[in-house]
DNA sequence: ATAGGGTTAG
């Protein structure tokens, strides 16, 4: 008899699942089907009918239809702690977490599956902390975590860095035996190791493991490269391939990068070869990778290619591929392919935005960058820490400070970094004051400063003359045990030495174990600013003794005599210079108008196309200027010539040439000048007098700092 | 009936 009632049952199973599926308002056909089945069989219900229209619920969505069936298992006498599980099971299916809350606490019995399912499904949405609390829930009632508890609940440990509590779950683990014998938790096991930062313990763990598959083996290569242990993220992929556990597509993902940090070409393309053979070379994931390790190891246009390869490439590939154009100094393709992904509607996040503005600040395209910092607003990153200091780098590398700290003060969140970059910015333009103040802020936040903060604030003294400042703040860093590189000592080298503290300069190398060869020029130029021929000369022959021949030191050296008026040594290095074949970087400026960029060199006066014109604004302005008493320098002149000569290699400056073409242009606001060198005196003194006759700020961002030439003066006092 | 790993930044 019961056997026939079972075969209605089924019967009639199917013939809802098919109702459910031909009718359209899911809400409607499962109440539908409770009402059939309240009417025609209510005392015949079974596991296999329930579980069918619980399956039906999970498909609609329907929490509703899931009180229904609550309901009439109540009336049917369904065992408690069975329909219990069911129920939750499928509330958490439907994302009711709240309804499956609510059956749960009120269950008197609950059975181990229904406490994994609730663990599982808050660590699913990253809701660590409620996971955590079942689980000591689940321990406090007695219940034992099995394997599928345990699997799930570390990843809580790991995001929540709760170690002790970790650790004792371990224990539990080892103790229940299922740290070796399920691979699941082994590998849940390995992940929070990584996520501590425990690459070690996780090996330990992955070891123990009896039967290891890729999952977990790649958990470990996963650690390792993200922990900067390359060379064992390589070791273990290797090992891997010899126990005959095929890679998948995170394993390649992971250990190509390991690759490109190492620049190991060689794996690398071994690698790629076995990522195609195995088929996973159009795994998304895969060929992001590759393309980052083509990039790490510079091989631009095989990553191209790759990247050409890849059909529907996503935010982090086009980052990738943006981030690592701008590594290789390929800013403008870089910048290209930014405009491209936008072009595709894909999103840009925090890392696109900043790369794509290091790609601007790095060739000063302040056009460009603007631009940029409107996308970063459309897409509200305006508070966004990343690509806030992206801008702040922009606006600073491009003079403008005051712009890099509106930037500044609208972000979110500030910290080490954002306060190093906006304290650089200040420094690099000559704002002193601005740059302290906000170190007193960083020091009164709390916040520990790191070497860049150092170097910045150290270059803001530099910059504005702080010589007294600065020393204090040395002084005080040597105190508190911060660690000082060359690069700190030739900030101060300079600031020094262009105080004419010379001999306070040298006793400070002395205090460097390895004085490299940027310190000893710092101080032989420091010579050259103030003239002394013969420190200059016993400087000298200590640079040449650890870089013999070194171009910059010569030249250093030569402009030195040539500014003494010692000509016959200048012709005597000269030629010296000649049998090395060495010879000068030629001085060139560039100027920014209406996005197009213009490059002048110093002496070239007819390659533009409007050199015309720019010869003749220029011979007016120096009328003009001579007019307000602009007179030649010329000390600034490295060669023997006529005195006209002179003047005349100094009219022909590539920043002068710039600048008279930006006034033909009478383009509106700043001019912005670029140039390879440092700004000579000569020019200095002129740009500030032509600032005054057009009535224009003047900005020039020579190799070292910026100027800001307003009405007649510098922002620099004439102290660079 | 319930479980594990990935790629981009200052």
């Amino acid at each position: 008899m019961r056997r026939d009632y079972n075969g209605g049952l089924i019967a009639f199973s199917r013939f809802f699942s098919f109702f459910a599926t031909k009718t359209c308002s899911p809400e409607l056909s499962i109440n539908s089907q409770f009402r059939l089945l309240c009417i025609t069989c209510d005392s015949l219900t079974t596991t296999h009918t329930f579980s069918q229209l619980l399956r039906q619920c999970i498909d609609e969505r329907s929490i509703s239809g899931i009180k229904n069936i609550q309901a009439q298992m109540l009336k049917s006498g369904f065992p408690v702690e069975l329909s219990g599980s069911k129920l939750v099971d499928a509330s958490l299916k439907c994302g009711e977490i709240g309804y499956a809350r609510q059956l749960f606490d009120g269950m008197p019995e609950r059975h181990i599956v229904t406490w994994n399912s609730i663990i599982a499904y808050y660590i699913k949405h990253r809701r660590s902390k409620e996971a955590v609390e079942m689980y000591r829930l689940m321990i406090s009632n007695n219940v034992l975590p099995d394997e599928y508890t345990l699997s799930s609940v570390f990843k809580a440990f790991s995001d929540l860095s709760l170690e002790k509590e970790a650790q004792r779950s371990h224990g539990l683990a080892v103790i229940l035996g299922l740290e070796v014998s399920n691979v699941f938790v082994g590998s849940a096991l390995v992940d929070m190791y990584v996520k501590f930062g425990k690459t070690r313990e996780a090996k330990l763990v992955l070891d123990r493991v009896e039967e290891k598959d890729v999952v977990l083996i790649t958990a470990l290569i996963v650690g390792y490269s993200q922990k900067g242990e390359d060379t064992e993220a390589v070791k273990a992929f290797q090992s891997m391939l010899v126990e005959k556990v095929q890679p998948n597509e995170y394993t390649y993902a992971s250990v190509l990068i390991s690759c490109g940090n190492l620049k190991d070409i060689g794996n690398g393309k071994l690698i790629h070869g076995l990522m195609v053979k195995s088929g996973f070379e159009s795994a998304l994931a895969s060929q992001t990778s590759l393309l980052t390790m083509y990039l790490r190891c510079s091989l631009v246009d095989d990553s191209l290619l790759v990247f050409k390869c890849i059909k529907y490439p996503n935010q982090v590939t086009w980052t990738s591929l943006i981030s690592g154009l701008v590594q290789n100094g390929r800013e403008e393709t870089a910048l290209i392919e930014f405009r491209k992904m936008m072009r595709d509607s894909v999103k840009p996040n925090s890392f696109t935005l900043s790369s794509a503005l290091r790609g601007c600040s790095n060739l000063a395209m302040f056009e460009e960058g603007r631009q940029v910092h409107g996308i970063v607003s459309k897409y509200g990153f305006d508070r966004d820490k990343y690509a806030g200091s992206g801008l702040i780098e922009l606006y600073g590398k491009c003079g403008c400070s005051d712009m890099a700290r509106l930037v500044f003060d609208t972000l979110s969140e500030v910290d080490v970094i954002s306060l190093n970059t906006m304290i650089y910015s200040y420094a690099q333009n000559g704002f002193g004051r601005e740059a302290l103040e906000l170190f007193e802020r960083m020091i009164n936040l709390g916040l520990q400063p790191n070497d860049v903060t150092v170097l910045s604030v150290l270059l803001a003294c530099n910059n504005s003359g702080l010589v007294e400042e600065g020393c204090e703040l040395f002084d005080s860093f040597r105190k508190d045990k911060i660690m000082l590189t060359n690069d700190h000592y030739a900030c101060m080298v300079d600031m020094l030495g262009r105080a004419g503290r010379l001999e306070e300069a040298e006793m400070l190398i002395t205090e460097v174990t390895n004085p490299d060869l940027v310190l000893w020029r710092t101080l032989l130029s420091a010579c050259k600013v103030h003239r002394k021929v013969e420190m200059a000369e016993r400087i000298t022959r200590k640079i040449l003794e650890i870089a013999p021949g070194d171009e910059g030191t010569l030249i250093l050296l030569s402009n030195l005599y040539a500014s003494t008026g010692k000509w016959k040594r200048v012709i005597e290095m000269k030629s010296k210079m000649k049998e090395m074949k060495l010879k000068k970087n030629p001085a060139m400026s560039w100027v920014e108008i209406d996005k197009e960029t213009h490059t002048f060199m110093a002496g070239d006066l007819f390659s533009h196309p409007n050199s015309e014109q720019i010869l003749e604004n220029l011979e007016e302005l120096i009328k003009k200027a001579k007019d307000l008493g602009y007179v030649e320098d010329k000390s600034c002149v490295f060669q023997d010539m006529e005195e006209t000569a002179k003047e005349r290699s100094l009219h022909q400056h590539s920043e002068k040439l710039a600048i008279a073409f930006a006034v033909w242009r009478n383009v509106g606001g700043s001019i912005r000048i670029l140039k390879n060198l440092r700004v000579c005196v000569d020019c200095h003194s002129w740009i500030k007098i032509v600032s005054r006759i057009i009535k224009r700020e003047i900005i020039c961002r020579d190799s070292k700092r910026f100027h800001h030439f307003r009405d007649g003066s510098c922002s620099c006092g004439d102290y660079w």
